[in-house]
DNA sequence: GGAACCTGCTAACTTTTCTTGGCATGTGCA
DNA sequence: TGCACATGCCAAGAAAAGTTAGCAGGTTCC
């Protein structure tokens, strides 16, 4: 059986990248523990908004976190990221596997495949 | 049973860090088929072995790969590395438990800690 | 001696990523 | 109206990573 599908080589290197940093590796560790919005994130961190903003967007580009938008009682729109339940297993044989399907950026890159 | 000893913090960032790298991905595929020495497999992933060097050197600094030199029947000295058979499963409790050893390179480091 | 291999290093440039600070918008409430 | 809280974005400087080019050492063999 299989856990994780098996991923390709340029969405091996996102979420590889992307976990790779101590401040998105610790917004991971406090989401999978409580989901939360990013002011309140940002203070139990003790980053600022801006910042926690952009880390909060790769994790979510790379499908590692997910946001909803909700309104508190109070009428404020809150914004509360949860962590998704992945799982990754990471061997020689997977990293070999993943990079046949890597995309070489050569020279160019074809246009339109990134957002 | 655990497969993986549970990383700590500063470790799991230079593990994701340096398999984060499509040159240093394709040297550990490449590496998981065969041991390789520095030229040889300059010449068959097609970089520079300067730049190759500085790869295995970091993947060599994450614990991923090992080096071994030895002379060849011509008297040689060829530098063979081969892939360490690594196993690691990203999930967010692991990535939780990793945090709780997080170093926090607050204002200052510790000096004398890294090279 | 010179060519053809192997090894390593470092300085300097380029590219990417990280981080900060400011600005704009909206809501509820005294 | 002004404060406190929420959201977002963008420009610009700072820091880190990636890459290249060049140098120096070693060995065999013609």
């Amino acid at each position: 059986m299989s856990t994780a599908p098996p991923p390709t080589g340029d969405d091996l290197i996102r979420v590889l990248a992307t976990l790779a940093n101590p401040h998105r590796l610790r917004v991971v560790a406090a989401l999978s523990r409580e989901r939360a919005y990013v002011s309140g994130l940002a203070r139990q961190l003790g980053i600022s908004r801006a910042l926690l903003q952009v880390h909060l967007r790769k994790l979510a580009a790379a499908g590692l976190v997910t946001a909803r938008l909700e309104l508190s009682e109070d009428g404020k729109a809150m914004n509360y990221y949860e962590v998704e339940p992945f799982v990754l297993t990471l061997t020689p044989a997977v990293i070999a596997a993943a990079v046949e399907t890597l995309t070489v950026p050569d020279s160019a890159e074809q246009p339109g495949g990134e957002r």
